[in-house]
RNA sequence: GGCGGCAUAGCCAAGCGGUAAGGCAGAGGUCUGCAAAACCUCCAUUCUCCGGUUCGAAUCCGGAUGCCGCCUCCA
């Protein structure tokens, strides 16, 4: 596999530290609001990650943690005048529920900062003693971003410049405004824990220090997360971690880019967050998946409505496509009509591209062309009366259509039972649109007697009937399905 | 101001020096009582613009324009 690295900012080629196994850290969610499209992204992302990396062969060993202390979940908990604790679990349980819904797995461990304090406390204790880290005298503990040279280095920013830039606090009591604070002493009804410099608790940056060290031993292998943590946190927990240890942090950084509304990226500010539950109202989960998986996971990915509505549109010509291929191999063959040598070589050329995509820094969007044409090709056998019931053709279909179900099974789509999902996509919309299914069958069952009896203007005035209710027919050897837009 | 990214058909999108994948939309066709669905075929001599390097550039270099992001909490 090759991967890109953000720190040399190069695609490079991807070796563990120990052969066959991967220590994966990615930096989950703060729990203190429902989740948006962009914490879809992210999960969605290093969850195809971890999926490619086990089908690759690796045993993958994945953290993902909570921030479960924080300014925004105290502040929550004050408005609702409830505990950050209560918050924080709420807003956990929520993270899983729409995560699995997505078809993330969960991660191997998912520890929560509150129960790695001592953990924390241990590197600030060493930052201190080898003069990396000061105390103040108010019980704050800051790093000394100036005593670590590397400083910058991940996130491309010179220490001179970035001093520039900032605003200083005249009340601050940092030796440097660029210093970062490791532990924050305590404000009264804020959670807190007792340290050597008092009542307190961790900064942000220092919690994923901690908890990659204790789970994964350092250096591990892949740290991830979104682009914007690069700087300052993912840039901090760099310092402090290799500050600490002396060595190496995180072996390969990768960073998975924004998704943003109208070409602008979501913020409270503009008021244009789409949460996760706002498109699981419009479309199955699958839907959102298979968008988030369209563009390369470094790029900007701009979210639209119409572009949903075409997604499951693509999502669901896959599934027709692979419950097709398997109705024609429940068919007899045994014909020994030969099939093309190209088309052979082709199929198995597709088949080993769109794994090879995957292969490089997960190019997802590719991949998914391959699988495209892989249905093509497959609909063309099925088109030719004489393939479609050779022994060639039938087993080039059976294996186009096992390569597909399983490069599913990394994507985290269009892997299920095809009958299933579009039986479910239909039940959905019905839903959607509260359109009443019994009185559908009732409908269609009237146009059924109406056509046997030859009386086509009382069938068509029922298929218009039903039209209305955003319903199209189709008419087949077995009976009348129907869908919906 | 400093740093970084992006610009490919009506829309989305792959492409990483060898002559433009794929999806949606659109057109034609097969099928059908008529439809719909499904399927097949077609659909960018050209990659924002201007220069340069090269036998060869969407891909590399320089410049211009436009959009986005980071530098403060953020996936």
């Amino acid at each position: 596999m090759r991967i890109y690295n953000s720190e040399t900012r190069r695609k490079e080629p991807f070796k563990p530290r120990e052969e066959g196994r991967v220590a994966l850290y990615v930096c989950g969610v703060t729990a203190y609001d429902v989740s948006h499209i962009g914490h879809a992204r992210a999960a969605v992302v290093f969850d195809v990650l971890v999926r490619n990396l086990r089908a690759n062969g690796y045993t993958v060993v994945f953290v993902r943690n909570f921030t479960d202390v924080d300014d925004k979940i105290i502040n929550r908990a004050a408005e609702e005048n409830r505990s950050s604790e209560e918050i924080a679990e709420q807003y956990i349980e929520a993270f899983r529920e729409d995560m699995s819904r997505l078809d993330v797995l969960r991660a191997d461990f998912e520890p929560r900062a509150t129960e790695h304090i001592q953990d924390m406390q241990a590197i600030i204790g060493k930052l201190l003693d080898t003069g990396y880290a000061y105390a103040t005298s108010e019980g704050n503990v800051y790093f000394r971003v100036r005593s670590f040279p590397d400083y910058g280095t991940l996130s491309g920013r010179d220490v001179e410049e970035l001093k520039a830039g900032i605003r200083i606090d005249p009340d601050d009591e940092k030796e440097d405004p660029l210093d970062f604070a490791l532990w924050k002493r305590a404000k009264p009804g804020e959670p807190s824990w007792s340290s050597p410099w008092g009542e307190g608790r961790p900064g942000w940056h220092i919690e994923c220090s901690a908890m990659s060290e204790k789970l994964l031993g350092i250096p591990f292998d892949i740290h991830g997360g979104g682009q914007d943590l690069i700087f300052p946190h993912h840039e901090n927990e760099r310092a402090q971690s290799m500050a600490a240890s002396g060595g190496t942090f995180a072996r390969y950084w990768m960073h998975n880019g924004y998704v943003q509304v109208e070409s602008e990226k979501m913020s409270k500010s503009l008021g244009n967050f789409v949460t996760v539950e706002d498109v699981f109202r419009e479309h199955p989960p699958e839907v959102l998946r298979f968008f988030l998986l369209g563009k390369h996971y470094r790029s900007p990915l701009d979210f639209t409505w119409p572009a949903m509505q075409d997604t499951e549109k693509a999502l669901k010509r896959i599934y027709q496509a692979r419950m097709n291929m398997s109705l024609a191999l429940e068919q007899s063959g045994g014909k020994d009509t030969p099939l093309p040598e190209e088309i052979t070589q082709e199929a198995g050329q597709l088949m080993q591209e769109s794994q090879d995509h995957l292969d490089d820094d997960l190019n997802t969007a590719a991949c998914m062309g391959h699988i495209f044409s892989l249905i093509r090709l497959g609909n063309r056998i099925l088109e030719n009366k004489g393939w479609r019931r050779s022994t060639q053709g039938r087993e080039l279909l059976q294996s186009v259509l096992e390569h597909i179900r399983s490069t599913g099974d990394i994507l985290g789509v269009f892997h299920k039972d095809p009958a299933t999902f579009l039986d479910e996509l239909r039940r959905f919309k019905a839903e959607k649109y509260g359109v009443d299914l019994e009185e559908v069958q009732r409908l269609i069952r009237e146009r059924q007697e109406a056509r046997q009896n030859k009386d086509f203007s009382r069938a068509d005035a029922l298929r218009d009937q039903l039209a209305e209710m955003g319903i199209t027919l189709q008419d087949g050897p077995q009976g009348t399905d129907w869908d919906m837009e």
